[in-house]
DNA sequence: ACCTTGACATTGG
DNA sequence: GCCAATGCCAAGG
């Protein structure tokens, strides 16, 4: 497998995130079929094609932390789209508690990758 | 080829 | 909650 078939596949999966929900860095790895690589997650991101459309700002740290500064460019319009969503951002953190993932789900989306 | 730098995560103190 | 140590690993210098 080489390194552009991986970001393909994260470029894949992120798209399966419904609008008004997020997923950690290593969720989305792990969905992606790439489990432990959260850093590639993060990486592939950072390099999509802006043409992809891609909903990266739903794809936060693990501790719901915005992967952003606080205060940065990136952190406010992180934000603003979230919010958008009615995705409650407070002190740049976002409350993952109210955003897990049923198993089921998961199995599903597991499946349509596969 | 070696070193550093990250849109990361988990564990242990 | 904070920090350091580990593990992860592609990119760029």
């Amino acid at each position: 497998m080489t390194t552009a078939t991986h970001y393909q596949h994260i470029w894949r999966t992120v798209q399966l995130i419904p609008s008004g929900k997020v997923a950690s860095y290593g969720q989305l790895a792990d969905l992606a079929g790439l489990p432990g690589r959260a850093r590639l997650a993060g990486k592939s991101l950072a390099l999509a094609p802006k043409s992809l459309q891609l909903p990266w700002y739903r794809v936060l740290r693990s501790n719901g932390q915005l992967a952003f500064p606080l205060g940065s460019e990136q952190a406010n319009l992180q934000k603003g789209l979230l919010q958008k969503e009615d995705v409650v951002v407070l002190n740049n953190r976002v409350n993952m508690r109210l955003f897990q993932w049923s198993p089921n789900l998961i199995d599903i989306l597991c499946k349509l990758e596969y």
